[in-house]
DNA sequence: GAAATGACATGACATTTATCAGTTGATATT
DNA sequence: AATATCAACTGATAAATGTCATGTCATTTC
């Protein structure tokens, strides 16, 4: 009943490129999978069984710091993969996959993803160009963590969750991250993180209700992602 | 002369896995050319004529952060490419290479690649990988840049120099970096990065003869990336 | 409904890092 | 040789961030 081919997930990502030969032989895929909120995906230093397609839900990528703390390299959700990079190269996977959320998720075998990508051109077409766009972000994103402060990158990590989550009927961000985890993404103590957001809140830039956040003034939050906070003309 | 199928450079690349004819295309490729330390191969935003290889010296990947500090992203050297992701996505590059060292460097035409790409399964499978690997690089920078200390950062630093250009005869690193460089490696203050360098020479780490650099302890260097300094059993 | 738990929050303080203002030393320029 | 220039370096201080201790609140568990 939950044949790839009519899933609509599929066209969001490089899976679009597939034939309907090669989506009739991915049997496993029939099927979604639901996963609970917490439950692991993969472990770093694992040989992932093949490429995830995420039908809702969000999981966080993350690696924990030799300081025992865990930094999340980025978020994926609806209409994204996960595992395409281990695949890939056929290495190991570099970081664990934890869900966020409760998920659905589709497991599509190494095997049909690596014969795809051998004999599909369009396919893996795609795909590259997935992976250079993560290429892209990763290396945009190792700029932000050595230069801006916690501040500019809390304003971005919250930019980034209003952009790709959106907000609920009441405007409160969708994507609901525990303070431990927006520290996670920032890239700092969780202490801090709540010093800075209840900051934020003080300057009208957001309010929070509990784990609920509402940002209220967006173009002021991108000034300070940008440092031009405070500058008068 | 200088042609493509006689260089050795090639061994170390993706290019290997290109076949004589699409060798002997590549007409641009036949002659190096010489660059200049300072000049500046591409910057951001530019559309790339095609990929660089690399025969000889250094150059930096940057990037130009909202404080006006210059971030090093990356370095690439003897036998690696330049350019690829950009090429591959069809975007715009989002990095400005810099020579740091005089430089002996091919140009493949962005045509050719592509063709290649599109024709040689292993060519393609084998830049695929390339650029895999500098995501799992670029995923891990920027967890290091998020929760290791500037001692830890630069520590990997000079591991990574070390490791990378290895030393000149005297056991000094061969890659001769400014401080500023440097400092835009680690993602830090050139004032803070002076005192970090003095800070290890003082502790016995290494010694610092003007411009160059000895370690001395590397093990202890390592210990200090892994943030295992001072730590009595 | 009481107890336990875990997330959220705040204060006090320590540490790290950046910034600003210089000095020195080497190298290039005239 | 005098001058300019730039990289390397240092000191004083400010600002940013981390750490530890503690308290509150909501939720779960028994």
């Amino acid at each position: 009943m939950n044949r790839c081919e009519q899933c609509i997930v599929r066209q969001f990502t490089a899976l679009n490129a597939l034939t309907k030969d090669e989506l009739m032989r991915m049997a496993v895929c029939r099927t979604s999978e639901n996963i609970k909120k917490g439950q692991i995906l993969f472990e770093e230093g694992e040989h992932p069984k093949g490429v995830y397609c995420i039908k809702s839900g969000i999981c966080k990528l993350t690696k924990l710091s030799a300081n025992g703390r865990e930094q999340i390299v980025k978020l994926v959700t609806r209409g994204d993969l996960l595992g395409q990079r281990s695949i890939l190269s056929g290495e190991k996977v570099n970081l664990t996959a934890i869900a966020v959320s409760d998920m659905e998720i589709c497991l599509l075998p190494k095997e049909d993803i690596l014969r795809s990508l051998a004999n599909n051109r369009e396919f893996s077409s795609e795909v590259m160009k997935e992976v250079c766009h993560d290429l892209k972000n990763a290396n945009n994103s190792t700029v932000n963590m050595a230069q801006k402060t916690v501040k500019q990158r809390l304003a971005d990590t919250l930019l980034y969750l209003y952009k790709t989550f959106g907000t609920d009927k009441h405007g409160f961000l969708s994507a609901q991250l525990t303070r431990e985890e927006l520290a996670g993404m920032v890239g700092t103590a969780t202490e801090s993180l709540i010093r800075m957001l209840s900051g934020l809140m003080k300057e009208g830039y957001l309010k929070t209700g509990g784990k609920k956040i509402l940002l209220i003034n967006i173009p002021g939050l991108e000034k300070i992602s940008d440092g031009q906070e405070n500058v008068s003309s």
